[in-house]
DNA sequence: GCTCGATATGTTCATATAAACATGTCGGCA
DNA sequence: TGCCGACATGTTTATATGAACATATCGAGC
């Protein structure tokens, strides 16, 4: 099982400059911190180790400008992670990419579809 | 030097089925097959080797239900590879889905690289 | 028959990525 | 003080990917 395999449909990766992207695993990454406020939970969700959901945000934090996840350690309560005002802009950001672009791809997805499904072709 | 990370911009991978895609560098394949005749010429001219080239189609020939890229051994004239027919559709669907996404996510990209450049978010 | 250019495929080595495990640090709380 | 949960890193191992080299085959033309 490798990576970019998933689900039918479209994968879209955002390259901003030459080492600065994002696309599906960060996304959900920023999505899941948002919501469980915690990297180890966040990776919990999405099946992958604690190691690797922290390189992806360490990756992001460095990247970037400006950090896209502020984190504080300690136990519950005190410690966690969480958005910061541009990591919920970037994450609203490609989220509305992807809505975007599933729409306008999604009549060409169709019949593309029909196509490989359907040997005659004829023509 | 690695893959993905090339010139700015968005980059689409459309999945078909669990193993059944195509994103940028198989449509580049594609399209040099077409241009070229030859599976050789089109991996010279990305600056890849006769074999990831070859192994890029055979997945292609293998995955897709029908072949996207016919070949004939022999030296000129009467070897080379091309297009099927579905070959040159699929090309065309993907090229077309890039330039609606390319359109659809314009406005979100400048926003979000303004963003970026600017550490003046305030609000 | 020999060479040339192209497809087709195997093998080996290096590198990159992922997975698994281990440890350190920090802060609250019982 | 000792435990727990979460961030932070290091180390090791395995797997996947890519690069380089080596053939094999085939067909046309000289």
């Amino acid at each position: 099982m490798k990576a970019g395999n998933r689900t039918p449909g479209a994968r879209l990766r955002i390259v901003l400059e030459p080492d600065i992207a994002i696309g599906p695993g960060k996304a959900d990454i920023l999505e899941g911190i948002r919501e469980t406020g915690s990297i180890a939970a966040a990776g919990r969700r999405l099946g992958m180790s604690y190691k690797r959901a922290w390189l992806l945000v360490e990756t992001m934090n460095r990247c970037f400008r400006e950090p896209l996840v502020a984190t504080s350690r300690g136990g519950r309560a005190r410690g966690g992670a969480r958005l910061t005002p541009t990591g919920e802009r970037v994450l609203e950001s490609y989220r509305r990419m992807e809505r975007a672009t599933a729409k306008a791809i999604d009549g060409e997805m169709t019949e593309l579809r029909r196509l490989l499904a359907d040997p005659e072709i004829s023509d």
